[in-house]
RNA sequence: GCCCACAUAGCUCAGUCGGUAGAGCGCAUCCUUGGUAAGGAUGAGGUCACCGGUUCAAAUCCGGUUGUGGGCUCCA
C-alpha cells in the first residue's frame, strides 16, 4: 500500500499502481467523475498519473480555475486535430495555450485565411471528435525522436520548439492520430469536452515578435456544460452594449472623421461638456493638495527634445513642423516646459517639493493599427504633473500620490489593479538611483495597503514606475494612472537646487497622471457606468418636458432658474406626447426628468421623474436645486 | 506597422448571377393637445468611402488609398 496526504491534511493509503483517477474514486465516485486532472506535490498531472508513496496529492475538477485551465487546454488540442484533419499539410500547428475565458491556437497557413465561415466545419469536426471519444494518452519520448517525429510530420514550428527546451524528454500527448507536443495535464478523452464555440481569428507574430512570421490565432471559448457557455456569450453580448464607442454616438457624445484624421477625437457639446467637468473637477483636485497648475506650448524647437532626448529616443511618435527654416516638434508629453519653469530660477531646498501640473494635450504618432474609440488616439490630454523633490522627500511625495489616486478611484467607483515595473535591461541611472527609486515606490506602495504585481524589468528606461490599470466593460484593462521616477530630465536639463549646506543637489523628479488621458478615462467611464453618468458628471443633469402645450411658458420659466442657478438643464417642448419625450429622455440617460402639466404650472411646482423610473413629490424649482446640489455632493 | 475582415441615407442594415438603389428609425411639414419608455399622415435625403482598372454595363469583379473593426506588436 501507498500512503498519500491531501490537502485538507489528511492522509490517506491506496494500493501500489493506483493512479490519480484511483485515488479520485477512493475518495468519492462524485469526485472521480467531475475529476478532470490532478497535482502531484504540486505538479500537475494527468488522471492516468501514477501516485507514489508519500505524495501529496490534489485532484482538480472544472469548478477550480485550475480544472478549467486544463479542459480548455484539452479544448485547444481538439480544435488543432479539427483544423489539421480539414487542412492538413497546408497548415501547421504552433502553439495553443488556455487564457482568460477561454483559449486560442495559433496556426502557420499561408495559403489559407482562415475566416469566420471556417468555424462552423470546424466546429463540426470538433463534434466528432467529441462523440468519437478519443482516449488522449501521454506519451515520453527522448528529445532527439521528439524532433525527429514532428519534422517527419512537417511540424517545422513544433521542432523549433523541442529544439529550444532543455529537458532530455519530452512529453508529446496524442488523440486518434493527433499529436501535439505538450507539457500537459489533460483530459483523459475528448468525450468530456461538451461546450464551445469558435469566436474569433486574428494574426498574431511567431512568438509575440513583430520580425516573425504573422501566424492566424483562433480565438474560442469552451465551458463545462452548454448553460454556462450561454452565458458568457451573453455576458459578452451585454458588453458590447456598453462599448464607448457606441454609447458615445447615441449620446452625442464625441465622433471620430474620416476627414479629419484618424485617432482624433471631436468632441461634440455634451462631450466636451463631460470632459470640462472633469477637468474643473481635476484642477480643484489638485489646487487643494498643493500642486501649481502651469501651462505650457503646443510646439517646441527641435533642438529642445535633442536635449531632453525625446528626439533620440521618441522621433518616430513625434509630429514635426517647420517655419522660416526653423524646426519645431509638437509635444507628445508635457515635461519639458515644466523643466523650464524650475530653470527659471534659483531654487532653494525650502522652494522643494515643487508640484506642477497641467491638463496638457499632446499628439503621438501611434502605429494605425492600435487606434482604439476613445481608449487609443494620437491626441489627448493628460492629468500631468512632475513633482521635483528632495530625494529625502519623495517617499512622503509618492505615498502622497497614491493617496490621490485612491480618492480619485473612490469617489468613480472604478476596480483597478496596480502593477510595479522594476529596472530593464537597456536603462541608464547608477545602481544607487535605482535602488532609491524602486524601495521608495514599493515602500510607497507597502504602506499604502495596496496588494500589486511586479514586472520585473518592464520600468522605463529611464527609472522604475508604479502602474495603476482600470478595468474595462471587456474586462480588458487600461492604463491610466501611472507614477514614474525619472533620472535622466534633471540630469539632462541640469536641474539643481541649493542645498542647506550651501551645495548644489539634483533634485529628484516624479512624472505622474491620475486619470491618464483625459479621453481614455472617458471612455472607461462610459463603459464603467454605461452612460449613466453620476449627477456631479452629466453633462445633462435635467430635462424639462411640459405635458402640452398650454405649459410651454411655464417650463420656459423653469427652464431659465434652473440654468440661472447653475443646474445643468435642457427643455423638451416639441409637440409630442409626453410618453414619447419621457422615452427619448430616458434612452439619453438623463438623469431628471421634469414633468410640467397643468397640475404643476398652477402648484408652481415640478414633478422629477429619475431615469430609473421612479417619481419624486412634486417640488419647487427652488427645491430641485437643493436636491441636485444636495446629490452632486454626497458623490464628492 | 503587421494579419484578417468590413465601408450602401444622419443611425441600424437589406440589395440574388455585374444591368443604374431599398427598409426601419431619425429628420421636415401637416393633423393630433395627449400625465410618465414610441399617436397618425405626407415628404425630403444616397457621386453606394475615395482613386484607378476590367467590362457594352460596376454598389457588385480586380488593384491602390483613406477610415473602421478583431487581434499581434507598442502604449496614457
Amino acid at each position: 500500500m501507498l500512503r498519500i496526504t491531501l490537502p485538507d491534511g489528511s492522509s490517506r493509503e491506496v494500493p501500489e499502481g493506483s493512479t490519480l483517477q484511483d485515488v479520485a474514486a477512493e475518495i468519492g465516485s462524485r469526485l472521480a467523475k467531475q475529476a478532470v486532472a490532478g497535482k502531484i506535490n504540486g505538479r500537475p498531472a494527468d488522471l492516468a498519473a501514477l501516485v507514489a508513496d508519500g505524495d501529496r496529492v490534489e485532484i482538480l475538477t472544472l469548478t477550480s480555475d485550475a480544472g478549467l485551465e486544463v479542459y480548455r487546454h484539452t479544448a485547444a488540442h481538439l480544435m488543432a486535430h479539427a483544423v489539421k484533419d480539414l487542412f492538413g499539410d497546408a497548415i501547421q500547428v504552433t502553439i495553443g495555450p488556455s487564457i482568460e475565458n477561454g483559449f486560442y491556437y495559433d496556426f502557420y497557413s499561408p495559403h489559407h485565411a482562415f475566416s469566420p465561415e471556417d468555424f462552423e466545419r470546424i466546429e463540426g469536426r470538433m463534434q466528432e471528435l467529441v462523440d468519437a471519444d478519443l482516449p488522449i494518452v501521454r506519451d515520453e519520448v527522448r528529445r532527439d525522436q521528439a524532433v525527429e517525429l514532428f519534422r517527419s510530420l512537417g511540424e517545422e514550428y513544433k521542432v523549433q520548439l523541442i529544439e529550444e527546451l532543455t529537458e532530455p524528454v519530452v512529453s508529446l500527448y496524442r488523440q486518434g492520430d493527433f499529436v501535439d507536443l505538450c507539457r500537459g495535464p489533460h483530459l483523459p478523452r475528448t468525450g468530456l469536452i461538451k461546450a464551445f464555440k469558435l469566436t474569433s481569428v486574428a494574426g498574431a507574430y511567431w512568438r509575440g515578435d513583430e520580425k516573425n512570421a504573422m501566424l492566424q490565432r483562433i480565438y474560442a471559448t469552451a465551458f463545462p456544460d452548454n448553460k454556462q457557455l450561454r452565458t458568457h456569450l451573453a455576458r459578452i453580448e451585454e458588453a458590447r452594449k456598453r462599448d464607448h464607442r457606441r454609447i458615445g454616438r447615441e449620446l452625442d457624445l464625441f465622433s471620430f472623421n474620416e476627414e479629419a484624421g484618424a485617432g482624433l477625437v471631436i468632441w461634440h457639446p455634451r462631450g466636451a461638456l463631460l470632459r470640462t467637468l472633469l477637468e474643473d473637477f481635476e484642477r480643484r483636485e489638485h489646487l487643494r493638495r498643493g500642486y501649481d497648475l502651469v501651462l505650457g506650448p503646443q510646439i517646441l524647437k527641435t533642438e529642445l527634445w535633442q536635449t531632453s532626448g525625446h528626439y533620440d529616443n521618441y522621433r518616430e511618435n513625434m509630429y514635426f513642423t517647420e517655419v522660416d527654416g526653423q524646426s519645431y516638434g509638437i509635444k507628445p508629453m508635457n515635461c519639458l516646459s515644466h523643466m523650464l519653469i524650475y530653470k527659471s530660477h534659483m531654487r532653494s531646498y525650502r522652494d522643494l517639493p515643487l508640484r506642477y501640473f497641467e491638463l496638457g494635450t499632446v499628439h503621438r504618432h501611434e502605429k494605425s493599427g492600435v487606434l482604439h474609440g476613445l481608449l487609443r488616439v494620437r491626441g489627448f490630454t493628460q492629468d500631468d504633473a512632475h513633482i521635483l523633490c528632495t530625494p529625502e522627500q519623495l517617499d512622503g511625495e509618492i505615498k502622497g500620490v497614491l493617496a490621490f489616486v485612491q480618492d480619485i478611484m473612490g469617489i468613480f467607483g472604478f476596480e483597478y489593479e496596480v502593477e510595479i515595473s522594476t529596472r530593464p535591461e537597456k536603462s541608464i541611472g547608477t545602481n544607487q538611483d535605482w535602488e532609491l527609486a524602486t524601495n521608495a515606490l514599493m515602500g510607497a506602495l507597502k504602506d499604502s495597503g495596496l496588494e500589486f504585481v511586479i514586472n520585473d524589468g518592464d520600468g522605463a528606461f529611464y527609472g522604475p514606475k508604479i502602474d495603476i490599470k482600470l478595468k474595462d466593460a471587456l474586462d480588458r484593462k487600461w492604463q491610466c494612472a501611472t507614477i514614474q521616477c525619472d533620472f535622466t530630465l534633471p540630469e539632462r536639463f541640469d536641474l539643481n537646487y541649493i542645498g542647506a549646506d550651501g551645495e548644489k543637489h539634483r533634485p529628484v523628479m516624479l512624472h505622474r497622471v491620475i486619470l491618464g488621458a483625459i479621453e481614455r478615462f472617458i471612455g472607461v467611464l462610459i463603459e464603467h457606468f454605461a452612460g449613466n453618468f453620476p449627477l456631479w458628471i452629466s453633462p445633462v443633469q435635467a430635462i424639462i418636458v411640459n405635458v402640452t402645450d398650454n405649459q410651454a411658458g411655464y417650463a420656459e420659466q423653469v427652464f431659465h432658474y434652473l440654468r440661472d442657478a447653475g443646474v445643468r438643464v435642457e427643455k423638451d417642448l416639441r409637440n409630442e406626447k409626453l410618453g414619447f419625450k419621457i422615452r427619448e429622455a430616458q434612452m439619453a440617460k438623463i438623469p431628471y426628468m421634469l414633468v410640467v402639466g397643468d397640475n404643476e404650472m398652477q402648484s408652481g411646482t415640478v414633478a422629477p421623474r429619475y431615469r430609473n423610473g421612479k417619481n419624486l413629490d412634486p417640488m419647487s424649482a427652488a427645491d430641485f436645486v437643493q436636491h441636485v446640489q444636495d446629490e452632486c455632493s454626497r458623490y464628492h
